[in-house]
DNA sequence: CTGTTAGCGCTTTCAG
DNA sequence: CTGAAAGCGCTAACAG
């Protein structure tokens, strides 16, 4: 194992110098550089994480945990969060890694926990009163959740502005005159912040229950007239069936322009951009939200490292885009 | 932060006692025991990484490299077998995180490589020539391949032994007296180990190339009979698209058990009995073959440390189990 | 702009 | 059965 000693000798500096070209933290003669650069190429030096950690006093890793990798529906929303987070953690100089859950056992995260590698924890998919997050915070490790699962989350999360969207895709459907709107959803209940904006807006909304899959989503478009025969607009919470939903739609004799309107909140832009063009949406830049996420989450470990209290508490991502339509974007009639 | 000291302190020993008492790598007392583990109780401390990484010589520490992980499908087997890694890791005392590789982006494995805080590298999803096995060779980091891409693959990996595989499947093949069989599979050409093993029972192959999704399969059975009117017997090594295969047969008029034989070696133990019966397997334990994986891992860091010289090369395994039929397993007729 | 040095928290001899 | 002490490789003062 070469260390830093040897790269040191080498270039005939001392070995701090050599941290200090590595980190770039004091400035350094070119020619200096190019030796130690020169000495760390000949050797193939590479620095121990471990050493670093611990003499830098803290561990400059933060750890994801999500616990529906390997359940479907993949949604290409969770490989942009994770594709996000990475990039935010790593503007910030820190690295990322995926801890494993088996589907069926907590204990990992007290092994994550115990383990102590990691500087901070990004929790995602959370479920209502989420054990994870009691663990997180009774042992005082830095966490942030990504896409919160209740109103009124009293610790760092990251999320979608919804009250807003929801603003957005209903007062269109209010000026388009529709009364009764139909809420595609995989849970078993209303949202509360869907059926607080509706009320606002005195619409009427039913559920319409369904797994993310193009399956979920064609087999609710069969039903669709029969099941709901008052509702004419059709918001979507899931990202896959809508797609479902939209492209069979035809084949359970719905003509979707004419007959109702729908919006696909939870899309990101790609997939927006992918589907018909009679739909609308309200997508978003889950990368983007992700990568936020990311940076509060390492400005969250160095507070805590630094006890400046800087604080790092409730964050709220209001940033969204209200597409009229896919098609305008997509410079279609 | 509470370190070893302060619990060696308020138990009233000596700092290395504590260490030893949580390693136990030697006798203590039991009074002594009990003192240290009411103190870490008390302190709520917690060990180190970094810390233990740096002074234990090697970072205890394996990394999972898949670039499958967001795309679809997400093979149950993909789940079974990141849950078997971890299982295996931890049997040795290690512990395993998933790297997260943006989709697009190489880069990321030689900040994996440079980062230096994994012990060795669990590669999935390699492909033909892969350069990661390439970058991993030449960083001399210690790595196994789970699941390799080509025959005599030079490296440490773990798979299944496929030609054994074959060979079962095959043999009832001919024993039923089929003569053309048509494989199922995800790859443009034939896989080569079946195409040795069907040449010594002499039996003709026909690629059946398709999606591994339950589409894939419909779309299989729905021109089996025009495109391969010779085929008696199909071998599938796609684990989602013989569902879709099987149960969609009927609807183009298929009749399964008498028109052809189909055999599964691609399939868990748990999706083998969830098909129908008529459908025999040559299933195997992803799991458990995935806890070698990350037992070998583990053994190959360790004899690159102690320079030991143990050979860890090449890993076949061998074991898998015959299946008569799902339907004999379950009890069924 | 560069060198010297004191630790970070733990593991592991060596010495009882 | 237990303690003392020497590092692991790096970072970040401190001192030019």
């Amino acid at each position: 194992m070469t260390t830093r000693a040897d790269v040191a000798k080498l270039a005939g500096v001392s070995e701090s110098t050599v941290s200090y070209v590595l980190s770039g933290k004091r400035p350094i003669s070119d020619e200096t550089k190019r030796r130690v650069q020169a000495a760390i190429d000949q050797t193939g030096y590479k620095s121990n994480y471990a050493a670093a950690a611990l003499a830098g006093g803290l561990p400059r890793m933060v750890t994801m945990m999500t616990s529906n990798l390997f359940l479907a529906p993949p949604s290409r929303i969770d490989g942009a969060l994770v594709d996000g987070i990475v990039a935010g953690v790593r503007e910030r100089g820190f690295h990322s890694v995926i801890w494993p859950i088996s589907n069926d056992d907590d204990s990992d995260v007290d092994v994550l926990l115990q383990l102590n590698f990691s500087g901070g924890v990004i929790l995602m998919n959370v479920i209502e009163n989420d054990p994870r997050v009691h663990l997180l915070h009774s042992e005082k490790v830095p966490f942030v959740v990504l896409g919160r699962s209740n109103v009124g989350f009293s610790y760092n999360f990251v999320d979608r502005d919804f009250e807003a969207v929801y603003k957005v895709a209903l007062s269109k459907f209010k000026a388009l005159g529709h009364t009764h709107i139909g809420v595609l959803t995989g849970h078993a209940v209303m949202n509360s912040y869907l059926k607080k904006v509706a009320k606002d807006f005195k619409l009427k909304l039913e559920l319409m229950h369904t797994a993310n899959s193009m399956d979920g989503g064609a087999s609710a478009a069969k039903n669709f007239k029969k099941k709901h025969p008052k509702v004419t607009g059709i918001i979507s919470l899931l990202d896959i069936a809508i797609i479902g939903f939209v492209t069979s739609a035809p084949n359970f004799g719905l003509s979707i322009p004419k007959d109702c309107s729908i919006i696909g909140v939870n899309m990101l832009e790609e997939q927006a951009l992918s589907t018909v063009p009679q739909i609308s949406t309200v997508a978003f830049d889950a990368y983007d939200m992700a990568k936020s996420c990311g940076r509060i989450m390492v400005d969250a470990i160095e507070a805590g490292k630094n006890s400046k209290s800087k604080k790092v508490s409730e964050y709220w991502v209001g940033d969204f885009m209200d597409r009229e339509s896919t098609a305008k974007l997509d410079g279609g009639s």
